[in-house]
DNA sequence: ATCTTTTATGCAACATTGTTGCGTTTATGT
DNA sequence: ACATAAACGCAACAATGTTGCATAAAAGAT
């Protein structure tokens, strides 16, 4: 389904940075982080990306992937609705590019700690991505 | 041990804002958002507030414990060195209070990725703490 | 195709945090 | 007390977040 289409079926309007933005995104496992999709969508402006970043983000069709160095990194949600976000899965982040993607994997981690409640549990794992293995 | 021999330990001099900044986490396990540090530290300069976490993170005293929504968490750490440091415990963030606290919990979680190499893995849980559910 | 209404965008403005350079002050060993 | 290396305070700038408001654009109706 193309840009447009999913927007519509989220009750968004079709709108060039919306559409610029899921394009972006397009790759589907890699996150870009808010400094790349600011130069990529250069002709917009800032606050437009900021805006439009939260309002994908209320439909469920993009996430945070994760925060790091003041650096927020966005990634398609992959089965996600517009009221049920489901983002546990695991996040990759490689030491040598910075690049991030999303494993969607499913890992159960049980944690029991006394006297709190556990809601939900993120991880992120570091390391070496393909890429960089290769150019070793 | 107090502030100031932690200090030499690590071969930091002893100066009140390195002081005030040990003892403002000294709770041990609570964490705290840079915005409170810098409230509690109103009477010390911006840049000196930013220049001694950074030393502090260098010699293994304090840590990011989390960073999100665009806020940082900071807390002692437990047992690092000044070479070795080692945060992988699990991370907790109150849903309710917004409060972050270090579980000082073993949690092995495996993670094996084709075509990657995986060299650390966090942890954040996001819950209820225990004041919270204490007040409801 | 035009009109109407709702929503999104662009711009200005301000806040917070990060970051560096540099002159001054302070901590520490002698 | 002195010398010196280190830390601090201040100024300055960058990046991002955030809001209000006037203008422009999208969606549905005519
Ligand atoms: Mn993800
Ligand atoms: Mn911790
Ligand atoms: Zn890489
Ligand atoms: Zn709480």
């Amino acid at each position: 389904m193309d840009a447009a289409n999913i927007l519509r079926n989220r009750g968004l309007r079709v709108t060039k940075i919306r559409v610029a933005i899921l394009e972006a995104l397009g790759e589907g496992l890699q996150a870009l982080p808010y400094g790349d999709l600011q130069k990529k969508l250069s002709q917009f402006d800032r606050t437009t990306i900021y805006r439009t970043l939260l309002a994908l983000i209320d439909k469920g069709l993009i996430h945070k992937a994760l925060e790091e160095n003041n650096e927020s990194y966005y990634a398609l949600c992959s089965d996600c609705t517009s009221n049920l976000h489901n983002h546990n899965h695991v996040h990759f982040k490689c030491n040598e590019c910075s690049s991030v993607q999303c494993l969607h994997i499913s890992k159960e981690v049980g944690l029991s700690i006394p006297e709190i409640v556990i809601d939900s549990i993120e991880i992120t794992a570091k390391g070496t991505c393909s890429t960089c293995l290769l150019t070793h």
